[in-house]
DNA sequence: TTTTCTATTGAACACTGTTTAATAGATTTG
DNA sequence: CAAATCTATTAAACAGTGTTCAATAGAAAA
């Protein structure tokens, strides 16, 4: 038994190897950048054996995917703390945005690359709860009379789309060049230009 | 004499010949899933002499990049007959989105692949054009009052992360599983969200 | 006619993701 | 203990990629 559950516990540790091989690369490199070959290499394996662990290099890059969104909705749910719901929605935008300013490249593997599998409940089901998170926040909001006659899932996706634009931009670096300030501060001015829209309904 | 002019008149054929067959791939199948040897075997050619043509890959891409923002600055550029600078405005998302709509493939090059050639000027001059049309038209907005009290950068990049948040959340396929909806009528329910709020101001 | 230039080709190089037969080592079974 | 089985690993192979380059055929210029 104990024998059994080593071997396991030795398959595990492998699996993590691999893992942390490939979250190095990824987040440094990107998607297409980074090579099973790369991955093997990096912990003096052999390319094959990665076939052992996982399906394809899809998997590998789901499963980083997955846990970029665990540590986005950890971040998210630090907000439950806040009582008024309308300054945890204000505070919501801000930890996209810092989300995508600190962990860029987690951003990009959540956000902007395309894998090859489309949009498939299992793997997607995380980031549903994000948008529902939202969703829920702003609805509580309108329960306290704030966004009075607007849809609550329109509203939620207005949001969504502003600040995930904000932060599309901001990590594809299509932003330093157009306006003179940084990007960062950019990317606070574009959102309390929103916020102060938004205020006056 | 002519007979350099006739020379010079096939290289630029075949120049267009092969952009040709590289747009019809590139469109259809991305940047990654297009291949020289691609592009070559659809007009029965070989792929080496391609880099006679182009210096690699990623000029090809550039000249369907640029030649896909000529594209969106002329529909752009199409609605300097209306009248009013607010209405305009307001046609300038929908430009936006029905440009996303009608022709993803080419939005995802312009916006949505990350080519290894970073934000060099020459080739984001176009794109730099593009900001500073609806610049130019928010300013017309503020000079008639609209606006008021609001920073005209600040409030072009708000517009620009807004509208292309929404696109980019429609051309990754990462809108249709969250709400009922078709991808489509999001959009516009979407940006009309937006404009609802933007009205008040 | 010979030389020079121009456009083209196929082969080669160093990569890529993935599959697979062979294999060595440990574990289980007879 | 020996034989059979299972488990993890490997190197090699396959089909693909972008790119380079020596060789070459054909036209133009000398």
């Amino acid at each position: 038994m104990s024998i059994a559950k080593r071997k396991e516990q030795e398959k595990i540790e492998m699996h993590k190897r691999i893992l942390d091989s490939a979250r190095k690369i990824f987040l440094e490199k990107g998607y297409e950048q980074t090579s099973i070959r790369n991955i093997a290499s990096e912990i003096n394996y052999s390319p094959g054996s990665i076939y052992f662990y996982f399906k394809d290099k899809n998997e590998i890059f789901h499963e980083l995917h997955k846990e970029g969104f665990r540590l986005f909705l950890s971040q998210m749910k630090a907000l439950d703390i806040i009582e008024d719901p309308y300054e945890r929605y204000k505070a919501l935008g801000l930890v996209f945005i810092r989300f995508a300013q600190n962990h860029t490249d987690y951003y990009n593997l959540m956000f902007l690359v395309s894998e090859t599998g489309k949009s498939e409940g299992e793997g997607f089901q995380i980031a549903q709860d994000s948008i529902e998170h939202l969703s829920g926040v702003i609805k509580q909001c309108q329960d306290k009379g704030r966004f009075q006659g607007l849809n609550n899932k329109y509203l939620t996706l207005m949001t969504l789309s502003l600040v995930h634009g904000i932060c599309s931009l901001y990590c594809k670096d299509r932003m330093s060049g157009f306006f003179e300030k940084s990007s960062e501060e950019l990317m606070l001015h574009g959102y309390e230009t929103f916020i102060a829209l938004i205020e006056k309904s």
